[in-house]
DNA sequence: AGTACCACCTGACGGC
DNA sequence: TGCCGTCAGGTGGTAC
């Protein structure tokens, strides 16, 4: 689930229910989730504390304390935020607890384990140290045009690499090119003009229409409906294929994405 | 530079 | 029913 657009919400999710919230309490439930911190520190950063500002990164979620540090947050394959007033409503698989003084909890929730919580000194460096690639949504075509015309791999790996562009993942890669009308395994190097064109036109437009769905509701022409076995193109009706791109389960359609 | 494979985790699913 | 292999939208490390 979660890449750009889901981080996003995410990011939008923790401005309307936490900022400004004065911390109380901070359990860390699996020590697995953490990022180069023990839980004594991570409580030490955050209680007491409370969030001014939210920024994204990619699928990297920074949230600013007042005491000038930032908390880092990564979702892995099943991360999300979870706001609640009843314990019992807490849900299973919270891996961190914040309660704050105004008696709610904050749950980061993350079943398999797979993402990170940490606390670093400022969101930039951390980027920086991560050697992230610039934002999907921040780059402008010129430094696009520069960074793809010099790669050598397929498309979609290029642009699921996050020190090449952020924030996106298999789901996204998929629907980019299948908006875009590429084939998957193009080398993206190959791509003429007009396809870097539509295809950085559609990096903005998909991500853009899935954070305006909150990453759930897509429209019907959309890929993202048809991502399984004998699944029907949404444009001509032919059954999708699927093959592995570096690993990645990758789905496309023989007829509307052309290899270039 | 690019790719293949493994690891980290847990749960769901299909085959036998 | 139960066991087992495989797979799942994440990243990171190694080897080639």
């Amino acid at each position: 689930m979660p890449e750009l657009p889901d981080v996003e919400v995410f990011r939008r999710y923790l401005n309307t229910t936490s900022l400004h919230a004065r911390i109380e309490k901070v359990e860390t439930r699996s020590l697995n989730i953490l990022y180069g911190i023990q839980p004594w520190e991570l409580k030490r950063a955050m209680e007491g504390h409370f969030i001014e500002s939210t920024r994204r990164h990619g699928k990297y979620l920074f949230a600013g304390l007042d005491s000038g540090r930032w908390i880092v947050l990564h979702f892995g394959m099943t991360g999300y935020l979870k706001y609640f007033k009843e314990m019992e409503k807490e849900p299973p698989y919270s891996r961190l607890l914040i309660t704050f003084f105004n008696h709610y909890h904050l749950a980061y929730v993350c079943q398999r384990q797979l993402g990170k919580v940490g606390i670093v000194k400022d969101a930039l460096t951390f980027v920086t140290e991560k050697r992230l690639g610039p934002d999907a949504l921040e780059i402008n075509f010129q430094t696009f045009k520069d960074i793809l015309e010099k790669r050598r791999g397929s498309i979609k790996s290029t642009l699921m690499n996050q020190r090449i562009i952020a924030g996106i993942g298999n789901i996204y890669s998929d629907e980019i090119l299948f908006q875009s009308g590429i084939y998957p395994l193009t080398k993206a190097d190959q791509l003429s003009e007009e396809m870097l064109k539509m295809l950085f036109l559609q990096i903005n437009y998909v991500l853009k229409t899935a954070i305006k769905g909150r990453a759930r509701h897509f429209p019907d022409s959309y890929l993202i409906h048809y991502r399984y076995k004998n699944g029907k193109c949404p444009h001509c009706g032919k059954i999708v294929e699927q093959i592995k791109v570096s690993g990645r389960t990758a789905y496309y359609c023989s007829i509307c994405q052309i290899k270039s």
